[in-house]
DNA sequence: GTAAATTTGTCAATAATTGACAAGTTAAAA
DNA sequence: TTTTAACTTGTCAATTATTGACAAATTTAC
């Protein structure tokens, strides 16, 4: 499975049958808006992601995958950056999670 | 190196002898501003980045991967996203310019 | 102590995003 | 074909987020 989450969230919809303003209305969005996020014309809310998750019975955790690894992909492609750039990603992930649990320890 | 891009503005400021107030000018911002930054309550606008490489002779490419990197992870560690996040973000970079390269070929 | 450097708080101005609706096009069914 | 539902596109006011700017601390280095 390769797509922007769009056209991910398009494959879910169809592949269950459902129209536009079926699938907008358990997102509590106009259909008109879906139309443009399916075709990559609006972003999607992060603050929908719980109810398109139960809306198709999704793991929470894979769909955050495919959103934020559309997010950041985008921002690559139109920033053209090199592929180090998820590489020092993944070491600043953890610095945060060192500062953080360092934070912690201190505070409680 | 690991650091938040803040911490890493600050490690080039001082590392040059430059005041808040001084980088503050070449970057054409205000050094409240530019100290909210360094210590994270900020963001550094994108537009910026230019000015920032010429005020340090900097390599542009290898600042987006510091600024970019720092983006991601912060997102990252907001939303606990699984590490697998970063590589479904490598694959949609391919497939965006997959998708590109067809566009391009039928476009010209 | 004081002067420079830095930090913090605030807020109006600007910019970006969203929700909503009208008006269009496409597609499928009769 | 005509009709009807589905989808797309454009627009814009309203909401929300970001920025620039300045005042008022606080900290740091003589």
């Amino acid at each position: 499975m390769n797509a922007t989450f769009g056209e991910y969230i398009r494959k879910l919809r169809t592949d269950n049958g459902l129209t536009l303003t079926e699938l907008a209305a358990l997102l509590k969005l106009d259909s008109a808006n879906l139309s443009k996020i399916e075709n990559g014309k609006r972003e999607f809310d992060e603050k929908r992601l719980d109810k398109l998750a139960s809306a198709f019975s999704l793991d929470i955790e894979k769909l955050k995958v495919e959103y934020f690894g559309d997010q950041f992909a985008k921002k690559m492609f139109e920033f053209k950056c090199s592929p180090e750039t998820l590489i020092v990603a993944e070491e600043k992930v953890k610095y945060l999670k060192s500062i953080n649990m360092v934070q912690t320890e201190i505070k409680f």
